[in-house]
DNA sequence: ACTATTTCGTCATGGCGCTTAACAAATTAG
DNA sequence: CTAATTTGTTAAGCGCCATGACGAAATAGT
């Protein structure tokens, strides 16, 4: 447990790891479980013709990927086109399976998605954990998780990780919560805490959110800025499908980029922080609602309902993150910024100040602001797929385990 | 000739690129030249441990590698420890050369570089090329790389490739320069005015720049932000040791980060951008100096003998730089920020002000803040070395030219 | 001085993984 | 019903690295 999973890196030029004829097989029965798994049913010649290599080699290594259970025979094409008909391949459905979990302020929620991509069980549980110590939470979660694994087992799935989204700062040792402020967790690590029956990682809610847009979106980019609100404005950068993470895991904060340097004083230190303008605290009391007793999903209602303060509240919070996401725009030219979490919700009284402000400071260079339809389920959903992904990334390394 | 040489990427996963023997061998005589070029003289035996080789395998690699003049074999080492003394193996000064050319708003610079990354050759034009049409000014670049090829040829260095750094905004086929105001270009395609007979690139000289600071400053990290001021204030940024482009190349655009939102107004269509506080334009007229006539090396001079008013410019200069640069250090969380180009230069006046905005608004998260040495000549170094880490990453590639 | 030990570079052998080429099977086209 | 086309498999071959053994060249110990 030392990186997130979904993060294994290749090795550049520069890099120490020898290449060896296994390294070469791994990496093609990754390329052959990638092409099956984003082309659907496809035959051992049109994967061939895909990727590159020969039908003979294909042959073997779609052998070897049935022989562990993660690509099944369908059966035969229904002929169509001259010539012998092929097999038809798809990605097995009984295969491993990645587990997701999500540590909520207010739930503790727990999924297992199939190598398909397609959600086979799940398990939710209200009620606040604000202010609650670790040890009980985890207690709760793994024994979720447990049911989860058992409900999967059901179907023929078993278990080849857990991924867990916390609502704050996560170490880069994926599994240490350096700071959760809605939880008044701080510097626990969660390692001893975890099922320890499966490999598993922890990581930031608003990161497993932005990959859940990469991996499913409709046409999301691979490169482009995903920003939410669920502990302040968490935004997170996506370079070429890879999401950054900074030299100390704090990149994408966007919450304290200054909106304006004259600004009012902010907890961080600075002045006019964007959290001023845009945050859920700030929003709240501009729409003359009490920070204490009211939540950032009031707002829609509100808004929704007409009520011409909330409006404006939102308005404002709008053209804020607007000026500051010039400045991201200006710096990353992303190919779209993605708003999700709580913003999702949000967007239809959002989106109109933000994008003319967003217009007219980057007249030319500007750039699509969309909104994500995956809203607050993007977290769970990111965390099980990174254990997925990890699998099609390199699935000579998991078949192992069983 | 479409995209910049030294991006060869590997390809993940993901990628339709096939892994056949060929690819590895290819990968594995990289990673030898890399760790050659890295680590001084080394023996055969010591290259192998560091790769994860076999000292077999290296041999092969090594004979490959001196047979095509990429490496050299200086002799048995000087024996200190028990044992045969290895044959020390260094990167060749007598084969492939990066050849690198700066067109600049005052001269034009080309230069040859060797494989291990000294500058074996170079030849400067002085005289303004501002509003000359690019024909003239390609004529003579051409010369003057000829002259520089020449000059390697008789010192056994034979040129690669050539890389052209241009103050302006390069398509992303390398070869276009979509807009250079400084020198009144508009989408032209260098790419028959090259010279022919060299595979060529051309690419911004901000980019360049950083790529420099990157490969030759002393503990540049891998991920940092690059501040300079050549045209407009150009920002790059570097991730993972990748210059991050952005999906249309514009990435790195620090100058239209807005830093006062209701600030005067710009010619990009914003208000309060950082070019209005610290550009070029800003700053001399700050200083009480007329922009027409005085140039940016004007006031490092001026500063240096005490002027107040242009001190007094350069501090406020500095203060609007910390704060745009707030913003994308809170985005990036980079390792370092490097001030570069003419920023430098200017450093010991720009720097109190700039860092104390800076660690006032990134408490606890702040970054520390670096000056290049390379200074005005870090594009023409990057260029040139553009060119030789394309031979390092693919020694095979190369070795087939000659 | 002489031997044992260590390390280096090379060679022969072998295994692994892909390619090539040939073939049987299953379909369409004429 | 035959020819053409495409699929999947098989056997032979080649490239590349690993393994193990060897001579060469140094140090360490007696």
């Amino acid at each position: 447990m030392t990186a997130p999973l979904h993060e294994a890196r290749p090795g550049g030029p520069g890099s120490r790891v020898p290449d060896t004829q296994q390294g070469m097989r791994r990496r093609n029965l990754a390329r052959v479980m990638h092409t099956v798994s984003a082309e659907g049913p496809l035959s051992r010649a049109a994967v061939a013709s895909r990727i590159g290599l020969t039908r003979a080699a294909v042959s073997t290594l779609v052998d070897e990927l049935i022989r562990s259970g993660l690509l099944e025979e369908l059966g035969p094409e229904r002929p169509g086109r001259v010539g012998r008909p092929g097999s038809a391949l798809a990605v097995s459905g009984r295969g491993p399976a990645g587990i997701g979990a999500e540590i909520g302020v207010d739930h503790l929620a727990v999924c297992a998605v199939d190598l398909r991509g397609e959600i086979r069980a799940r398990a939710v549980r209200h009620g606040t954990n604000r202010g609650r110590p670790p040890q009980p939470v985890l207690g709760e979660l793994t024994a979720l998780v447990r049911q989860v694994v058992a409900a999967a087992d059901g179907e023929g799935l078993w278990p080849a990780g857990l991924a867990v989204a916390v609502p704050g700062l996560v170490a880069s040792d994926a599994r240490t919560v350096v700071r959760a402020p809605n939880l008044d967790w701080h510097d626990v690590d969660l390692g001893p805490l975890l099922p320890s029956e499966l490999p598993s990682t922890v990581d930031n809610e608003a990161n497993f959110g932005s990959l859940a847009e990469l991996w499913l979106g409709d046409d999301t980019p691979r490169d482009f800025l995903h920003v939410s609100a669920e502990i302040g404005i968490g935004g997170a950068v996506v370079v070429d499908g890879r999401l950054l993470r900074g030299t100390r895991g704090f990149a994408g904060e966007l919450g304290h980029v200054p909106v304006r340097p004259e600004g009012p004083r902010c907890a961080c230190g600075g002045r006019g922080c964007l959290e001023q303008y845009a945050g859920e605290e700030a929003v709240l009391r501009a729409a003359g609602l009490s920070p204490g007793e009211h939540r950032v999903e009031l707002l829609a209602e509100r808004a929704a309902q007409g009520d011409q303060d909330v409006r404006h509240a939102l308005r404002g919070a709008g053209t804020a993150l607007g000026i500051a996401l010039t400045g991201a725009v200006n710096l990353l030219d992303p190919g779209a910024v993605v708003l999700g979490g709580a913003l999702a919700g949000l967007a239809p009284w959002l989106l109109p100040s933000l994008e003319r402000e967003l217009a007219r400071r980057t007249a030319g260079r500007a750039c699509a602001v969309t909104v994500s339809r995956l809203g607050s389920e993007g977290p769970l959903l990111g965390a099980a797929h990174s254990v997925v992904r990890a699998v099609l990334d390199d699935p000579a390394g998991v078949a192992g385990q069983r």
